[in-house]
DNA sequence: TATTAGCACTCTATGGTGGAGAGTGCTAAA
DNA sequence: TTTAGCACTCTCCACCATAGAGTGCTAATA
């Protein structure tokens, strides 16, 4: 089941079918590949390659007296041949000028890290008709910049947190009555001063071995104190950019709804894509997850094409375009690799 | 044409068969309505009402053997019909229970502006399946508590805005070069010490009124300073929170993907949803728009309901559903009354 | 005069039929 | 090894007939 079994003709006609079904989706007969494609052979000739390749799992038919379709492996197949330099893009003048005006746009922005990142996934699922992921850096790995603590109504405390990265986090806490706006002022002040630098991972851990110190002392002010800094540091879950459910109704593959609807089931549960991408974001280059291959089971149904992005060697985010599994994959790899080259260029 | 045309059976049939409509879709026959509501008549009579309301233009046919379906000069009497306290809302203990549960939620939930309204949004359509928006707070209208200026790499500044009300901005810009933090801190601390408690929109008018002084005064440094400080306090268009998509493909209204493409491309333009709202917004209670009525083209086939939410006197802001002409407008007035005065109370 | 029963009529929805078309697999010939 | 030919299968579509729902009208009724 190796694709080395497969001879060159094989491929070719494997390669052709894929890409052929990708183009428009419908069933591709063996009279139609001889036509398109002209491999010196007639239609009985590619019919019996066809069957072998049916036979090997790497093309699937809807029923008896219908062309085939790729299954999940033959996508494979196909994503392995673009990855071995197989590919034969033809050039996209309109893709090229959507990825040029994009990397103009991006380094004339003066903008925070949250809507360059919104922009990155509406771009991305605009020109591309996927939907668009965005993970920004994970907090936790990016360096403290400054923090603000600023007392409201009712002993409310939000903390502001900048980071060296631009990314801007807020919340809200209820701290210990009676803690006056100078008080915040110091422990901020004292925050800043101290781990200005730091990453916030290595902050938190130096709060909780202090907490654990402080026990030992006992210092009902000093413990006070940091257990708002350990508050007002320890941020949640991040957030992450997700756009195009609107452009992807455009596509064929989803013109019934109950796809359409598996679609945003498996998107609308954000922690789950973040567990998987964030899997991906040590990786190096363009990943691609087909089908079958997924393991969210929510997922099996559609391809991932995803990159990370880096701040000079670390590796910071994902970003990834989600399809159904007749995806141009091609283009996405493409344009996810640009993309993500775009973002971490913007971050140097 | 006046809805006083009508006599009082007349009202009671339209009504009946609005409600019917509302609760499962199918255009409604006299003999339906014979049945299921007990008026003392005979079909026939029903019909020739119907008939009448139909000619008034209450009522519509599909075809013409088929039953009789709203119009949205229909669902206007059935939405004025129940305004004027002729509502007969059977209790459901569902949705007592889930406003119950979010009002809890609000009174506890420590959290800044944005999660709070992304709750609403989310609750909202949910226990709705329309789609839910809300319209946060205007920044220009809400009290200046504090900024931060903070300088990044390349003369980028960021600055952080916090509002009296809870509402956190951010925006990134260019600084003239040369500029230190230090100068930045001076600026924010001279913003923050002198504007304090003004709205953003009054800072903004001194403000231009100091650079139009300055210009005779011709004074490089306080130049520089006060432009900085207009370009710092000068926020964009505000977020609008919307949520639901998802849920109103269980519609079915939405059964079929025409009809669910134009209300995303409805909503999609968030420009066109926050003008119309808040227009809403100094409107007093809660507010219906049916269909044709709206003024903008994109929506003329979805119904909007909306309300505003208060601090003390003051207008706010808008929470809203937007669905189907065919919508349960009794829950979802119900509902957007009961949210926005939740809404409001969390501001006092 | 207002209401109702009866009835013919209209339109939709459903299911069945048959033919055209596309594509296959197999066999036998080149 | 490749190809032409052919029987076979399956889908799609147009067509038709029928059942059913609901109407509008008319004439009878209270």
């Amino acid at each position: 089941m190796v694709i080395g079994m497969l001879d060159e003709r094989s491929k070719q006609v494997l390669y052709a079918i894929v890409q052929s079904y990708i183009n428009n989706p419908e069933p591709v007969g063996s009279r139609f590949v001889t036509k398109a494609y002209s491999f010196g052979f007639s239609p009985a000739t590619i019919r019996n390659i066809m069957a072998d390749l049916a036979d090997l799992g790497f093309l699937n038919q809807p029923h008896t007296s219908a062309g085939r379709i790729p299954t999940d492996k033959g996508y494979r197949f196909y994503v392995d041949s673009i990855a071995d330099g197989n590919s034969s893009r033809k050039e996209d003048a309109g893709l090229e000028d959507v990825i040029c005006q994009f990397a103009k746009k991006l380094g004339k922005m003066r903008t925070d890290i949250n809507t360059m990142f919104s922009e990155v996934t509406n771009t991305l699922s605009a020109t591309s008709n996927y939907v668009g992921i965005a993970i920004p850096p994970r907090p936790e790995k990016s360096t403290f910049r400054k923090i603000d603590l600023i007392k409201f109504k009712g002993d409310n405390v939000a903390a502001i947190l900048l980071t060296e990265e631009g990314v801007i986090k807020n919340k809200m806490f209820a701290a210990d009555p009676g803690l006056a706006q100078e008080d915040l002022n110091r422990i901020a002040d004292y925050l800043n001063a101290e781990y200005s630098g730091y990453t916030l991972d290595e902050i938190e851990h130096v709060l909780v071995k202090r907490i654990k110190q402080e026990k030992l002392l006992w210092d009902k002010l000093i413990s006070r104190a940091i257990r708002i800094c350990e508050q007002a540091m320890s941020f949640g879950e991040d957030d992450i950019f997700v756009s195009g459910i609107y452009d992807v109704m455009d596509l064929p593959d989803f013109s019934d709804l109950s796809r359409l609807r598996e679609i945003s089931k498996a998107i609308k549960d954000r922690h789950l894509i973040l567990r998987l991408l964030t899997q991906l974001s040590d990786a190096e280059g363009v990943q691609v997850i087909i089908g079958d291959e997924n393991p969210v089971a929510e997922m099996k149904k559609f391809s991932i094409v995803a990159s990370p992005y880096k701040e000079g060697n670390r590796h910071m985010g994902v970003i990834a375009l989600i399809g159904p599994t007749r995806m141009d994959y091609l283009k996405a790899m493409y344009m996810v690799d640009k993309f993500a080259k775009c973002v971490s260029k913007t971050f140097d």
